[in-house]
DNA sequence: GCTCCCATTATGTCTATACATATAAAAAGC
DNA sequence: GCTTTTTATATGTATAGACATAATGGGAGC
């Protein structure tokens, strides 16, 4: 274990038995230093990774502060289906369903600023069986290309890794009674809810695309872990 | 702009315009100090938040390479449900429902490994109206405190942020169709969606508690935004 | 060809020092 | 009393050098 470890749970168990209650004030990088018996570096070490854990806040001049812990911070992975189909042990197929220009709504209108836009439809398979419908549509300004891709045998989000690098992402995730299109392509009943991630993603100030990626709700969740600093 | 900043952006435009294509192997930090002008140390910066960003894979000897772009990594917070009902300007509200000795499932023996359990059963309220459901067993060998609390104003949740550190939690995200206690408690019909929130914490290898939380699906959805290094 | 071991090497950590900068708190001005 | 300016200060960044440590790729032995 290195000392910028040995530190950090020291400090960990300090926050955790109340030595340092929420709210409490740090004592300075420099007497920390002191006290444990390293250099400055080595306690800014330990504190880095306290903040990015989000159990402490620091601000200059202000001092470091121990977080009032208002929830649980988890960071989640979004695969590309693919992977995560494969991933499982199943066969992953593809299968687009249509490709038009997008009649959009005023909606999609207002986020991609009345820009052109690409509209595809298609579906990822496991196992031959319907596991993700993606419904998307694609900015031509800042994409020109995606107008002669075909998404016949690469699926459009594979595509846009590909090509197109983004720099900002919005992802909702949502609960939804399986719409017509849901029912139709992941063969649900009208009365079945599906789980819908849906992914905005810019580079620099120009929107990129826009995706909703339903999935039956029987077959499909988001697991994430964190923790374990001690 | 800090020269680490700087750097950063340089080594993201080369591995968005592929001059460092995924799988790439970069310069060894002594090299990319020299071409940069810096010394190592502010390599290493710009090189860590690449790094936490999730670009770019490093191995001790092996070197830096280029990640294939799989998925979309963002952090999402879960917060205190009062927290949230209180940002969204909405009036919160508490309402116990039941406190019982955890008649649990096996699943749930397994996973506390047949310790004393406490079982509750709550609903938060946002302006009056039902916005989620807690449903949560404790672990008294563990938290032993828990079979006296009556929970009667206080949920669970927040009783234990105050009392019990965790070191490590599973969350999972899923869209169910409403359960019989979520139409009674939610107020929803047989064929509504709700969007479910499972978390499982730990401290150090005891099992702390577990919980499903519940909201009607129209009235809920995460939404998580990352990105801009830019 | 094969396994096992070891040297090499790129990243990881630590120290010590200097300077930069946001900003809270005190002082000055009105 | 209130606003503005100044100052002190804790965190943030940069440097340069030393040593630690995984792990790869090659060589020794079979």
């Amino acid at each position: 274990m290195h000392p910028y470890e040995t530190i950090r749970t020291e400090m960990l168990r300090r926050i955790n038995d109340q030595t340092w209650p929420a709210g409490h004030t740090l004592p300075r990088e420099d007497d920390l230093a002191e006290e444990f018996g390293v250099a400055r570096g080595t306690i800014r070490r330990a504190l880095s990774s306290l903040s990015e854990a989000g159990l402490i806040e620091r601000k200059r001049r202000a001092g470091t502060r121990v977080v009032d812990r208002r929830g649980h911070r988890s960071t989640l992975t979004i695969p590309i289906v693919r992977h995560e189909i494969e991933a499982r042990g199943a066969v992953y197929g593809y299968r687009r369903i249509c490709v038009d220009d997008g009649a959009s709504s005023p909606l999609d209108q207002a986020l991609f600023k009345g820009a052109p836009l690409r509209h595809v439809r298609c579906l990822h398979l496991s196992d031959g069986k319907p596991f993700q419908l993606e419904d998307r549509l694609i900015n031509l300004d800042t994409v020109p290309e995606a107008a002669d891709a075909p998404f016949d045998t690469v699926s459009p989000n594979e595509w846009l890794v590909q090509r197109a690098p983004y720099s900002f992402i919005r992802t909702a995730l949502r609960a939804e009674l399986a719409h017509a299109i849901d029912q139709t392509h992941l063969g649900l009943t009208e009365s079945e809810p599906v789980f819908v991630i849906e992914r905005q993603t810019r580079f620099r100030d120009s929107p990129l695309t826009s995706v909703r990626l339903s999935h039956a709700a029987s077959a499909f969740q988001i697991v994430t872990e964190s923790g374990d600093l001690v």
